[in-house]
DNA sequence: ATGTCGAATAGGATTCGA
């Protein structure tokens, strides 16, 4: 089984740049996010004919995470738990039914800048209640990985210039640690799982030449319980896809599961 | 002058978020 996650940074602006994606590079998954729709206005007969199920979580002009799959999906929830007062749609849960069933966790993680501030204040609150439904994850036993847009840049490594990122809220020490006890609760991180070093990038600004001075980050991440981590056969980011025409501004990021 | 983009509001240029 092959899941992709992959911030389209606007499904409708992206339609025609998706689409040829999927007939390309053909995900068993795709865990979309930024699709800034809601979700009546979500292109999903168009997704349908190609051969996918569609399961959105939108909301009006931001966020929004979504769902297409050419295997079965069960037991869709939608919204992070932790804050019933929280309308910002960047979390959506599924089961894809494979020769093994794996609970996928597509999420869309606050950016958090200006930091300090409320913004900043609302990305760390996120983190809290994304470990707890990560302890949840654990205790079940089961494989399950957690995928999508982090909006953290993990290790200074990770950068192709990480003196530009120091007190943004995608580096910044609390945010680094917020990831590191998530991980430190016992997942793995399927990149660094398979491949070691710096130079490795999810996402290039559209700003002063970002992809051609190739001033990345990685930002895009997929964290696997270990019964996941088990299944694990491969990791790698589709950094090509940045330089295609009217690209995201993110990459796919890519696990192939024995699943 | 962040060498930009997408969506919303409003009915074209501006604002927000990233």
């Amino acid at each position: 089984m092959k899941i992709a996650t992959f911030n389209i940074n606007g499904v409708k602006a992206r339609i025609d740049t998706l689409s040829a994606w999927l007939e390309a590079s053909k995900p068993d998954v795709a865990m979309l996010q930024e699709i800034k729709s809601v979700d009546e206005g979500f292109p999903r007969a168009h997704f349908e004919d190609m051969g996918y199920t569609v399961e959105t979580h939108g909301q009006k002009g931001f966020n929004g995470v979504a769902f297409l799959s050419r295997l079965p999906l069960e037991d869709v929830t939608r919204g992070l738990p932790g804050d019933d007062d929280d309308p910002q749609a960047r979390w959506i849960e599924a089961t894809v039914i494979g020769t093994r069933a794996i609970r996928l966790c597509n999420l869309y993680l606050p950016n958090g800048n200006p930091a300090p501030g409320p913004k900043y204040d609302y990305k760390l609150a996120w983190m809290e209640r994304l470990a707890v439904r990560a302890r949840a994850l654990l205790d079940a036993q089961e494989p399950a990985l957690m995928a999508g847009d982090y909006n953290i840049i993990p290790m200074d490594e990770d950068a192709a210039r990480p003196e530009v990122w120091r007190e943004d809220a995608l580096a910044r020490p609390e945010s680094r640690d917020a990831f590191r006890r998530i991980l430190n609760l016992g997942f793995t991180e399927a990149f660094r799982a398979r491949v070691q070093g710096p130079g490795h990038y999810s996402f290039w600004d559209y700003q002063a030449g970002a992809w051609d001075r190739n001033h990345g980050i990685r930002i895009d991440h997929v964290l696997m319980t270990p019964d996941c981590a088990d299944l694990l056969v491969e990791c790698w980011i589709e950094a090509e896809q940045r330089g295609r025409d009217k690209p995201s501004d993110h990459v796919p990021v890519w696990v192939e599961l024995d699943a």
